[in-house]
DNA sequence: TATCTAATTAGATGATAATCGAATTGGATG
DNA sequence: CATCCAATTCGATTATCATCTAATTAGATA
């Protein structure tokens, strides 16, 4: 589980005036340091300083080329931590997510008929599902197979992966955008199953 | 649209510890500012120090009974401000929306046959759906109608309201939580049209 | 009215953080 | 190797903020 730290410095990263305004300039396309700091009227220590905490949150990119180094925005990142703060204060339950439920039966048939068809014999993965439904439940099947409450190294999920499909780059993405999983700088853990299921409801 | 400066208060309203840990513990229903000092080890004037930034924000609600002051969590605006730094940072397009769009044609013509159906000739609203789908077709509908840019005050809202339906609380409450307005403070403010439908997308 | 209880305000203190200028680092290029 | 450029680190300054104690307010009750 996201913990509180994590949801404290996320915050903090984007209770400053500057660094909101760094985002929305960020959101446009990449841009070097220094012409951040131009279009803010900021020193060039300054961008570094504030680069620095958007980076501890995952909430920017960096990208050196020649001398110049390219920010961006991590768009992932954005959606990862407001999901994780719902979750902490969701409500038991609310009229909106009872109003999707009587399809359980309906669901799981069409889970066991998207395991059958995309997964091997042997387990592997034979395709990624374009279909967004059938994605998720795909995800979900692979994510199941990884222990909640442990740390894994990129290496490590990678292997993980590519147990069950050679594409672990795209699978890795997709993990993290439906948030299955989550990475604090190079680390990446497991969601709970209630992230998954709240994430599932909201996006 | 909602501006830069509430951006950042918002998220400096959650950029503490100790605020956060008042939310969680809100979460599980409303409670006192003495029994809030308590479980968390501060003197109440920190609690009241907390409760007014989060009531600036409309994170909290508060009920007065007798001598005691009773704290809530105000679950509306949650979801409220993540989506407008949303809408401010979106990409122009990305894959999971495209997937959702080629309904376009079919929309138009559940659209049209809601507003026959749930208007009387006169346009009144004859009772709110219940279903999700269409019960956003009909709050949009009528959030149409209300000029951008511009505030209401709660009872110029009612008012508004009561032209098409009578129970004016509970359209409000919805126009609220599916993001067609927002409140600051006792003031209602239309959402702009983009804010709808990121909304729509995300919820 | 006097009194009790809970919350708020006021003022002080210590910690955190935004910003800058100056010095430094790390790659490219002549 | 010398130089240039952009980014980073360092140190200092200033502003903001979390927390406390003490004093005050606001409502309820005897």
């Amino acid at each position: 589980m996201m913990q509180l730290d994590k949801i404290v410095n996320y915050h903090k990263a984007l209770a400053d005036p500057t660094r909101i305004r760094m985002l929305i300039l960020l959101a446009e396309g990449e841009m070097t340091g220094q012409l951040l700091a131009e279009k803010l009227c900021l020193s060039p220590a300054t961008i570094t300083h504030h680069a620095a905490k958007l980076r501890t949150v995952s909430l920017i990119r960096e990208r050196r080329d020649k001398n110049a180094i390219f920010f961006s925005l991590d768009h992932y990142f954005l959606k990862q931590y407001e999901s994780s703060l719902q979750s902490l204060l969701a409500r038991p339950a609310t009229t909106e997510t009872k109003e999707l439920e009587p399809m359980d039966e309906k669901n799981d048939r069409l889970k066991q008929s998207v395991l059958r068809n995309f997964f091997t014999a042997e387990g592997k993965l034979k395709h990624i599902p374009a279909q967004l439904k059938k994605k998720r439940i795909v995800l979900q099947h692979l994510a199941e197979k990884l222990e909640e409450g442990r740390s894994y190294t990129e290496k490590e999920l990678n292997a993980f992966i590519k147990q069950f499909h050679e594409d672990f780059a795209t699978i890795r993405r997709e993990f993290i955008m439906h948030a299955y999983l989550y990475r604090e700088q190079e680390v990446y853990e497991r969601n709970p199953r209630e992230m998954w299921e709240r994430w599932e409801t909201l996006s």
